[in-house]
DNA sequence: ACGTATTTTCCTGATT
DNA sequence: TAATCAGGAAAATACG
């Protein structure tokens, strides 16, 4: 009856700032690599590992981080076609590409040839993004944590963007996925005369994929999300608040919450990209339509 | 300009 | 008591 929230408002915060590692929150700030020109996303972690050397699940990334570079939809290149690891990436040949892309492969190729090229790691990342005065903190606490030194910015906002992929790839719903290597160009569905499924593919990653990409980097998660169960996809939000206000940096939305974000979790039940998890407090479980967080998937 | 998907906000009420 | 969990409702956003 009486429940004015009269005193609440004054600092919802507080404790979030508690949670959340100084570091961060200074770094986003500045590596909000969304503003830049789309040629700094070439300069991901990729570059960090020779194209020889990536695994599947880093020329899945590759792949994303391409397309999205060159605002092409995931959904319209056949991904099961680069279902391979680097070293067979690279031994693909234009033509190969071409076969495998369409009419996306030459740009591909030219991708892939480019980073071939520039291999080698410190040209990129922290010393670019981050201004100097949180370097300390965020080289701190890195090392504190592994003996890498420039992949905190990974959860700037635009890396995570690496990530769209998921929907493209085979869907429960339509068989979309298995495209042949002609995929002359984005759109195709959109007149079809039974569309029941829309496709979304929103420049910025999803909740549930921010929160995945997370736990898929345990090296360079500070304590946020810790698996519960790896195998059947459970996890737990350790410092729930300092999630929250990551996903806020993320969306440049300062007073996002836990409160806020849970809400937006619990949405997902309904479409399956998350199940139930009884009792157990702050614990999520991935559904059958969260792609890439299996072991499998790497 | 409009429709859809996905949050974001707010809220009431139940649980832990 | 403070945090969470559950969802309804509606507004805000991002895109196509």
């Amino acid at each position: 009856m009486v429940r004015h929230n009269t005193c609440l408002m004054s600092m919802p915060s507080v404790s979030a700032n508690s949670q959340l590692p100084a570091t961060w929150s200074p770094h986003y700030t500045c590596a909000d690599v969304s503003t830049m020109a789309p040629g700094y996303t070439g300069r991901l972690w990729t570059q960090e590992t020779p194209p020889q050397f990536w695994s599947k699940f880093q020329v899945w990334e590759w792949l994303q981080q391409t397309l999205d570079m060159h605002q092409i939809d995931a959904t319209s290149i056949p991904f099961h076609n680069f279902d391979m690891d680097g070293r067979q990436l690279c031994s693909m040949s234009f033509q190969d590409f071409t076969r495998a892309a369409g009419s996306v492969g030459p740009l591909l190729y030219q991708s892939l040839t480019d980073l071939k090229w520039s291999g080698g790691a410190g040209q990129y990342t922290a010393e670019m993004f981050t201004p100097s005065e949180v370097k300390t903190e965020v080289e701190e606490f890195s090392c504190s944590l592994l003996p890498f030194k420039e992949e905190s910015y990974f959860y700037s906002t635009s890396p995570s963007d690496l990530y769209d992929m998921k929907q493209s790839f085979p869907t429960t719903t339509t068989g979309i996925s298995s495209i042949p290597a002609s995929p002359e160009s984005k759109r195709q569905q959109s007149r079809a005369p039974v569309a029941p499924v829309k496709r979304h593919n929103p420049r910025g990653t999803h909740l549930w994929e921010f929160i995945r990409d997370i736990l898929l980097h345990p090296e360079r998660n500070p304590g946020l999300i810790k698996w519960e169960d790896r195998a059947e996809g459970i996890f737990r939000f350790l410092k729930s608040e300092a999630v929250a206000q990551l996903w806020g940096k993320k969306k440049n939305n300062s007073s996002m919450t836990y409160e806020k974000l849970s809400r937006a979790m619990r949405y997902y039940y309904k479409r399956e990209i998350l199940e139930r998890v009884d009792g157990r407090r702050l614990v999520y479980k991935f559904g059958r339509n969260a792609r890439g967080w299996r072991e499998s998937d790497k």
